[in-house]
RNA sequence: GACCCUUUCAUCUAGUGGCCAAGGAUAUUGCGUUUUCAUCGCAAAAACAAAGGUUCAAAUCCUUUAGGGGUCGCCA
């Protein structure tokens, strides 16, 4: 069965990068029909925090991704990743190393100042003496010394490193506690993973991850490294290039199939399709289809599939949605209406709901620069008429008013413009808008004839 | 500094030696539809990082250079 997983380190926000891996992720295992699970890397335990945990939950329930089975936190595990190390010194795979940070350092300097990659040197590799008085030691693996780690990577393809490149790192702390890449090869092992897709900046990692799934007899999984959302100009993608928490996205209008459209083609790709519901992504998702560069971060396509879901989202879903954006029309017998006459013209839920309370809110004032253009000459004259056309109409429908417009213009010979834009400007004080004929069939004779009516005042005062 | 990854229009990408004088999408510009704005339709402009090879033939293979990214922790 196919098993993969999303590791966050709860430092923070779910971030949109982590959100595409882990989208990723979870594609490939629901397509296999395999499992998606979650794990808490926080052995940390100075950095980590439980509001991250749930942050990053409350963002993937956002999107509707869910993961199989319990998460699994890493400070949970430190008695099985100890017997582990105790396993491994046992065994001779592992040994006590009393070097001292000082020592390190100094190591590194004179490394550096050679030019070289900075390495431990072996030196407790071997060691049987008396150990240092005073000195708590730290386990370090015996990572091999001659030959290659290599490794076929699903994205990067055939990778290999010199062993010289993997020194003998630390998988215990003096304080006894495990590091990053020791208990990340045991649980990876232990949850049965069989692909694992991160980010690119772990490529470096896997060779020595690859170590420890030597020393203990674990079966490797499949690799798919891919590589980072940069900013647009290819940068790395930091705060002050916009929105990286996913959940900004929700509060910037945003619906979670159109960041998730974005995501999924920022990387990868299905020939020409821009498109995909998620059904489609299960469908058609494949990491050998993942691109090995790194792309640029811009929202321009993410606008555009917002405005695209909006289009096609079902009215009462979107009434849902707008409660949180100050809109309220869940109970008003007027909601397609509403949405009709604006959902093309919002790409956002804010953007919508902006156009709505256009409509729904008689204009306080009228912006002098509107006035003056829509209301000049016998504007006052066409509005009176229109009112008292209105009042004899008993319009109620988007084509009953249509008909009350035309015939103004038929009976006047003047261009639509002429009672359009002073009609605009009365019902909602802009020059750009919903159609007319729209926007009365929303409000009703009476309100229409109550703005238009003020407009008269405002005009002859 | 060392090592590694990467490089097609502004952006996301198709493309695995001939189907490519490079296709799609977004953004941009123009035209049309529309009382307006938007939507929509049509059209235009726009790229193989550079230089050398290999080959009858290269965006595709090789080398070098350049740009971008990553890694080099008792962080994850």
């Amino acid at each position: 069965m196919t098993r993969t997983r999303f590791a966050p380190s709860p430092t923070g926000y779910l971030h949109i990068g982590g959100l595409r891996t882990s989208l990723f992720s979870w594609l490939w295992a629901k397509k296999n029909q395999g499992e998606f699970l979650l794990r808490i890397e926080d052995t940390d335990l100075a950095r980590n925090s439980e509001e991250a945990v749930e942050a990053i939950l409350k963002a993937f329930d956002w999107v509707g991704m869910s993961y199989d089975g319990e998460a699994i936190f890493q400070s949970k595990r430190f008695d099985l990743y100890k017997k582990y190390i105790d396993q491994l010194l046992e065994e001779g795979k592992a040994y006590k190393c009393y070097m001292t940070k000082e020592e390190l350092d100094q190591l590194r300097e004179e490394q550096k100042a050679k030019g070289e990659r900075t390495r431990y040197d072996g030196r407790y590799r071997d060691f049987t003496g008396t150990p240092p008085e005073g000195v708590e030691p730290v386990v370090r693996i015996k990572a091999p010394q001659e030959g290659k780690i290599s490794f076929v990577d699903g994205v990067k393809g055939e990778f290999s490193v010199d062993a010289s490149e993997v020194d003998d790192f630390i998988i215990a702390r003096s304080d006894g506690t495990p590091t990053y890449n020791f208990v990340v090869a045991i649980d990876d092992a232990l949850m049965g993973l069989t692909d694992v897709i991160r980010g690119d900046d772990h490529l470096y990692n896997t060779p020595k991850q690859i170590v420890i799934y030597e020393a203990l007899g674990f079966s490797v999984p499949n690799f798919y490294h891919v590589a980072m959302i940069n900013n647009e100009q290819g940068r790395k993608l930091s705060k002050r290039d916009g929105a990286t928490d996913v959940m900004e996205y929700k509060a910037l209008g945003y619906l979670p199939e159109a960041l998730l459209n974005f995501l999924v083609r920022l990387g990868w790709s299905h020939g020409d399709q821009e498109i995909f519901s998620v059904e489609e992504m299960i469908e058609l998702f494949d990491p050998k289809d993942i691109n090995k560069s790194s792309s640029n971060y811009n929202l321009d396509k993410l606008l555009w599939l917002n405005a695209h879901y909006i289009k096609n989202k079902p009215h009462d879903e979107l009434a849902e949605l707008l409660v949180d954006f100050g809109v309220d029309i869940r109970d008003s017998d007027k909601k397609d209406l509403i949405l009709n006459a604006t959902k093309e013209r919002g790409k956002t839920l804010v953007e919508l709901a902006s156009q709505i309370n256009l409509i729904l809110n008689a204009p306080s004032e009228y912006n002098a620069k509107n006035a003056k253009r829509a209301f000049k000459g016998d504007a006052v004259e066409i509005l009176g008429e229109f009112v008292e056309m209105l009042k004899g109409a008993n319009a109620s429908t988007k084509e009953e008013y249509h008909a009350v417009i035309e015939s103004i213009v038929d009976k006047r010979e003047i261009g639509f413009g002429k009672i359009g834009q002073p009609l605009r400007v009365s019902l909602l004080g802009s020059m750009t808008g919903s159609g007319l004929d729209e926007i009365m069939a929303i409000l009703g004779t009476e309100e229409t004839i109550r703005r238009v009516e003020k407009a008269i005042e405002f005009i002859n005062a």
